[in-house]
DNA sequence: TAATCATTCAATTAATAGCTTGAATGAACT
DNA sequence: AGTTCATTCAAGCTATTAATTGAATGATTA
């Protein structure tokens, strides 16, 4: 019998191993965005059916991630617990001691100069000016129970749906749920491509609240 | 090629890869504690040499630990970079997630009753009152860069040799790295095993540094 | 009750990781 | 220079893990 904390170790180790593999971590970013079925999901990363199954049955076992079923099919969401923490804190590693990652970063969200996020004071001057878009790509239920005072939320799978609301001449700024998280990597990458000005708001959401600055809630 | 999303993604697996190993993680632990030799670390975790060589160069390149060479020995040490937080993190994921982890940390205390941390105030209380031994369980190079007022620096290795410094009838209350860091765990135990009565406080050193409560610095 | 559909299970193969062994390196001591 | 010692490398074996296939389950619908 090994000792508790070499136990320890162990439960904590087969964790870490789920969080070991990219397909995995794609599908806890998707399911992370919503319910999803598990064909969705499979649609999604590109996996067959069977496959992502299985990927998400390891997940489960593992605390990631929570099943339930509606009618003839499974709907996979996040589990609880701080999931999302525990993955800003993997990729906040990487992002400071991975050359490949900062390299990868650097080239997706284009050239250094663009890069540079937008700090929080530079933002609240910049909505009193009246001159930017704030957006909030985070999954609706996340966005109504707590965003930005005078964000519009536009989760990243419906990007497309709501181009028009956006104005192609004003600036705007992204956030998410936080320095490290990859929805608005994503949501900036996009855009960018359309030709808007998009930049990164400095953090996300949680940064902003544990700031004490003003938030909003849904009714 | 894949996607750069993909790509993130893939590194990040590769670096939570690491990570999953009951062995690499004792590593990481020991290493954190100072620096340590090949031969060291194999014979404290039990390991072959070789094998001990293969699982550092595996944290190596993830940029967990580093390594330099002194004489015939290469010492290897804690890498920088939020390592810590990272370990905690997935540690505290798993303590709210994993009833298997809560169960060995429950034994690993002993009973219940015992297992109740100290708060901050308490702690102060107490201190005023002058009925309690302070422990810092860390290393001794973070204990010189900041520690709790009044604390008394054992680090784990060294337990035994300080016992003479503990009054068997006062309580001892015991922190280090974090709420999550396994040091303290020891520590509690160890002591526990000889008879003392020890607790630990609600949090570790940076939780309470953060809170704004005074610092001590070694000259 | 049978048919359909989404998901899971079970069995297989291919790829990967862990551990051991013995040889190779590289620094220090004689 | 040769010897010793700590570490690393390379090869081989075993155990896990990933992905594929086809069958089984479990809930809906006809």
């Amino acid at each position: 019998m090994p000792s508790p904390k070499v136990q320890i170790y162990e439960q904590l180790a087969e964790l870490a191993k789920v969080l070991g593999s990219a397909h995995r971590l794609e599908l806890i970013e998707y399911v992370s965005q919503g319910e999803r079925s598990v064909e969705r999901l499979a649609e999604l990363t590109g996996l067959t059916v069977a496959n992502t199954s299985q990927h998400l049955q390891l997940l489960r076992r593992g605390g990631y991630v929570r099943s339930r079923r509606d009618g003839k099919r499974v709907l996979y969401s996040l589990g609880d617990g701080p999931i999302l923490a525990l993955l800003a804190s993997l990729q906040c590693y990487a992002e400071r001691n991975s050359a490949e990652v900062r390299a990868i970063v650097g080239d997706y969200f284009g050239k250094l100069d663009q890069l540079e996020p937008v700090s929080r004071e530079d933002l609240l001057q910049r909505l009193d000016d009246g001159d930017v878009t704030l957006l909030d790509v985070r999954p609706e239920d996340e966005f109504d129970l707590g965003h930005l005072p005078g964000a519009l939320n536009v989760p990243l799978g419906k990007l497309e749906l709501h181009l028009s609301e956006l104005t192609p001449d004003r600036e705007i700024v992204a956030y998410c749920r936080g320095p490290y998280c990859i929805l608005s990597f994503e949501a900036v990458a996009a855009l960018r491509a359309k030709g808007y000005r998009v930049r990164r708001l400095q953090d996300g959401f949680p940064e902003w609240k544990a700031a004490g600055y003003a938030v909003e809630v849904s009714p």
